[in-house]
DNA sequence: CGAAAAATTCTTGCATACAAGAATTTCGGC
DNA sequence: GCCGAAATTCTTGTATGCAAGAATTTTTCG
């Protein structure tokens, strides 16, 4: 009953997660255990459904309750993670049904980030957009799946910085991490990886010329094909579990 | 240094909070902590910048500091507070720049909102927003500004409802913390009230006649001149405080 | 042998104790 | 009398203790 083992999954899991210094400053525990859950979820290491032990997250961690407590808080207020009250908290499911209804919102969020940013699109931010853009197409033919995914994000992301909408940010980074969950639970290559490319360049095209018509409408589309094709490789994988 | 007049204001607004009662049920303390904080700041009765001093608020609200702890990290995750490291949070400050920010995001939001309720809207739905409106007008004749605001934002909620978009509510409950605060700060009868009712009108239209492009459209229009009326107001108060 | 009930163990929710950093006050020097 | 530095006080960040509710195991009865 002690063996530690076999108690559970999630202690392997753990054990490698790097801990904070014992000389460390006061005040970041909160954030790096946050960081930390946040990204054992999203990476899928805790899969949907897993209840999380607090205890046991104390231990693996290395810090006391109150932090875990603290982020598991967080956690669920971001929508990774259900409350149930008296009981264990456990992973949110990947329901594909909200994966669907996350499609609309977030092509028309990054639709308005496009329409502002082109209002506001110097050749300097242009560049620097394009120059995330080719870091993605780097990774890819490294066949470097996680930078692919990080560039792909930061091209995102610089777009809707530069919206110069600090609520737009705010939102986008709340829904990205529901879709970012999504991505690594595929945990595939899009299919349709030469047509993002051509779309990212047409977005760029249609920011470069302040065009925010046709910028809102690209980016909107591009979102809503991606996601699209994320829905249907997850329906794929639900069908035949182990990727064949 | 004892006097609990003088120490401060909160104390004198804290003071006639309805507390739990000591025969409470376990688990109820965190919700109702960030129910009964959040409403003190949406309300303005923490005025933005105000320290949070965790132990005062222990005090007035007769909890330890675990609770008010996690409803301070709850908040500043909604953007109500700002969190300074090993310092006392403050009030986030109300900036007019971030208001105009909430327009574009808010109204993007609530215009689809409008199209996917469209879409979905049946005639019972449509007389159940309808009477909501009714309950605003009649809140109107009745000068009662509290009423108003409420009934005024279960109309816009329930056709956020009525999108079938759960993502879609997450982020407009999100949102509508912030527009509230707004509200309350202007703290007047919106000028257009009249044009407000008429468009509600024109958006119930929409609704029923299945229009999603039309209720999309009224509802973008609708939350944007609600909310440059608001700010227009706000700058008014910015400019002489005490409302002549 | 199976099932239901009681007792035990475990887990969360809240309170509190302790430590590190910030703010304030006081005391010394000029 | 004023400025600066040291000491004190105060406040937050983290850990731990205690109680209520849930889960599990054991025991007893049919």
């Amino acid at each position: 009953m002690d063996s530690p083992a076999d108690t559970t999954p999630l202690a392997a899991l753990l054990a490698k997660v790097p801990q904070p210094e014992p000389g460390r400053r006061k005040g970041a525990l909160h954030g790096s255990t946050v960081a930390q859950l946040r990204n054992l979820i999203v990476t899928g290491a805790l899969a949907p459904g897993a209840k999380l032990n607090e205890r046991e997250l104390c231990l693996q961690l290395g810090v006391s309750r109150t932090p875990v407590r603290e982020a598991i808080k967080t956690l669920t207020q971001d929508g990774l993670l259900r409350a149930l009250p008296n009981k264990s908290s456990v992973v949110a499911e990947l329901d594909v049904g909200e994966i669907e209804a996350l499609i609309d919102v977030v092509s028309t969020i990054e639709g308005l980030a496009g329409e502002l940013a082109a209002a506001r699109a110097t050749d300097e931010a242009v560049a620097e957009i394009g120059m995330l853009h080719y870091r993605m197409m780097l990774h890819h033919t490294r066949d470097e799946l996680p930078g692919y995914f990080e560039a792909n994000k930061a091209f995102h992301r610089r777009i809707v910085e530069l919206s110069g909408n600090p609520v737009l940010l705010w939102i986008w980074e709340l829904l990205a991490l529901r879709v970012d969950r999504a991505r690594y639970s595929s945990n595939l290559w899009p299919k349709r990886w030469k047509m993002a490319i051509q779309e990212h360049e047409q977005i760029l095209a249609a920011l470069s010329a302040g065009d925010a018509a046709l910028a809102s409408q690209r980016l909107r589309e591009h979102v809503r094909n991606g996601l699209s094709g994320l829905v249907a490789a997850l329906k794929d994988r639900i069908a035949k579990p182990d990727g064949a």
